[in-house]
DNA sequence: GGACCGGTTTGCGATAGCGCAAAGAGTTGG
DNA sequence: CCAACTCTTTGCGCTATCGCAAACCGGTCC
């Protein structure tokens, strides 16, 4: 089980950021100089230890959040105990948006994959962002459809592939959304486990494991604890579904 | 494979529609008599029959629509082949919206499940809609959240359920919305063929029958060719995985 | 330095559910 | 009333994946 308890570890203020910083999410398009200040003036600024949690499953929903840095990770937990991952969220998004789904509770809790920095606004001020500021509204629409759209790609992928696809196309997402360009390849830039992988792609630690341990020997990917770095990106899409053109005899004996 | 070809089989007009049919959907609360009048005269009146398209996956999304009679299913095509279904939508839903979520094509094909009838407006209004009815941009982005919500629900299924417990959620949902009470229980008001229930859970066809004949034999649902009627809700529902106020300490036959 | 600890790897048996194949059983239309 | 069709049921072998158990590692704490 993971040290995941509780709205704790969220630290105290930094001093006030420049408008700059939010001019130009995507969310706040529109919005001019001095409706910026205003949005900030309302804004608290949260830092956010690593694998705590910025707002919990079920808690009242209080406030919303724009992430400024770092990952956190969605994550929901079923009746039986089993936690599934539901998505990485990176800088610029929008988390905790309870309210525009006209929920009072957070239906996921949010946990930072490394220590984060975020604005925070009261959940009362969603309304007024959604009638004052231009294009809020259709913007924080676009948000949500964008992540429906996500959602039912990755649903699609469990009714219909195997582990090894869902597992490639999980490493290929955050590789391209997430990923730095290092020597060796695209390196994921946050803490990722076996555990966390497997909870993302509704397969076990033991399945996950054995694949990426084939993938590290295939030269596919490469990386230890908590770390994957995609080495070669084409070959994981490959094995994401377009098995067709491959040759090579792999799996155990 | 499925009939499902194309856009065709949208029917000609009907006389307009009294502005009361819509005046209580959700996404127009809050727009006066004259407003819903101008909002009706820019939508035509469209009858879909059974099995025909609303439109289509990956065609241009030239507009949206609000049903008002019937149920679309909401379908996914993988690169595989493999269709599979995201939804049923029932009559006072608004489907079609890509352009709610910034999408220039529909990102799934609207099947009418049976005769349905619509109200379709071009897209090129949605902007004003959302603009210039109170209350719509809201409730568009609510409607986009519940559909996020549903989806994430169905993927934490699939993630951590076994089949039967997939297969009984599917069943509960569609008798809690689309059920209409009969004398032999909960009649779900469309033609669903287990290939469709399948399609919805992520199993086989032949795992569905298997079950549907097991939980017939038990009483827990009746019906035949594509129909389903749920008998005993309750214990249709401690399949599904909630072993609530029910007592009943039974696994497999 | 050695025990400890979270994450990772690996082996192996158990099995759910897929895939294939073919027979039944309602429906529809002539 | 029969033929054709579609949907459904059923049997059976097969494999991907789980579940458990145990060994491994690279740091960390004392």
């Amino acid at each position: 089980m993971r040290n995941s308890d509780a709205g704790g570890g969220v630290g105290g203020a930094m001093r006030k950021p420049d408008r700059t910083l939010i001019a130009d999410m995507e969310v706040f398009q529109g919005a001019g100089p001095e409706m910026l200040d205003a949005i900030l003036a309302d804004a608290r600024v949260l830092r956010i230890e690593r694998e705590t949690a910025v707002f919990a499953e079920g808690e009242e929903a209080a406030a919303f959040f724009l992430l400024l840095d770092g990952h956190v990770r969605v994550v929901r937990t079923t009746p039986a105990g089993d936690q599934v991952i539901m998505r990485y969220i990176g800088a610029g998004q929008l988390i905790g948006i309870a309210q525009a789904i006209g929920q009072a509770t957070y239906p996921a809790s949010a946990i930072a994959a490394v220590d984060c920095v975020a604005l925070a606004w009261p959940g009362s001020l969603w309304e007024r962002f959604m009638a004052r500021t231009p294009g809020f509204a259709a913007a924080a629409c676009r948000t949500v459809g964008r992540r429906l759209q996500d959602t039912q790609a990755q649903l699609i992928d469990m009714a219909t592939g195997q582990v090894e696809q869902r597992v490639a196309r999980a490493l290929c997402r955050l590789a391209r959304q997430s990923g730095r360009q290092t020597g060796a390849g695209l390196e994921i830039s946050f803490p990722l486990s076996r555990q966390d992988i497997a909870e993302m792609t509704g397969a076990t630690l033991h399945s996950v494991s054995r694949l990426l341990a084939a993938w590290t020997a295939m030269g596919i990917i490469a990386g230890g604890r908590q770390r994957v770095t995609v080495t070669d990106f084409a070959r994981l899409q490959a094995r994401a579904g377009n098995h067709p053109p491959d040759a090579g005899g792999e799996h155990g004996p």
